[in-house]
DNA sequence: ACGATTGTTCAATGGAAATTGAACAAAAGG
DNA sequence: CCTTTTGTTCAATTTCCATTGAACAATCGT
């Protein structure tokens, strides 16, 4: 586990990644509910997925999502913490996650769109 | 070779499906033409794009833009008109492919985005 | 120091996507 | 008709992605 995980630059995303990113259902999940969670600090803890899929197959979604400069993460203790991009993201491609979210939250039922509860915080 | 080829209805357009279907550069370049052409119609012919790669991968590709409900196909003879499905796409996810499409046109010089020659129309 | 908690890394697997070339289909034009 | 043009379909290949379980790493609580 490298201490610091590596976040790419603002510059360094690329659209067909963060893309790509969308396009899978579970990431698009956890970005949903990040984006839900903005008004209360837009934190959540990598646990709060839980019941999305196994651990490990979370952390790999994690990963991308990092990597894809869609979110960061803020390590306290054993947890972790996610959030958007948010001033990136809109300089980057401005109204775009914005786009996709309220894509995604009119048609949340039909992706059966799972929420997540915060866990209480530290 | 169907006669018409299959278009999914509006309702059926899928948000995976459609961010999964503009992830690829070759798509995206293709989306980006088309839209580049919109005040002059919006429609291009398959042909249009053959210096992006083979026929027969563009093929592949144009049919994935169509069952994303991208596009629309109308035949002219032996050619294929193609164009964006603009009130569908923005009925259903507003604000969506605008933002899409800027993202790339900002980025076009990065992603080495082709342009393509509109061929004269008949 | 020890065990529990949290989450990652690794290796292996299954499956879907992209690419290629050859063969085919439909219409246009001489 | 016969050829050319346009684009698709098919089969085969290669590559990449998602998923899983086991092992590992870092921190916290006691």
């Amino acid at each position: 586990m490298s201490r610091t995980p590596h976040h790419p630059t603002r510059a360094e995303i690329e659209l067909p990644v963060l893309l790509d990113c969308l396009s899978d259902p579970i990431r698009l999940a956890i970005v949903y509910n990040l984006a839900k969670h903005e008004p209360e600090g837009g934190e959540l803890r990598c646990g709060d997925f839980n019941a999305f899929s196994g651990k490990s197959n979370l952390a790999y979604h994690f990963a991308r999502l990092r990597e894809a400069g869609l979110v960061q993460t803020r390590l306290v203790g054993t947890a972790r913490y996610m959030s958007l991009r948010r001033e990136d993201l809109d300089a980057r491609f401005p109204g775009l996650l914005d786009a996709v979210i309220a894509s995604a939250a009119r048609d949340a039922d039909r992706l059966q769109m799972r929420e997540c509860e915060a866990a209480p915080s530290d």
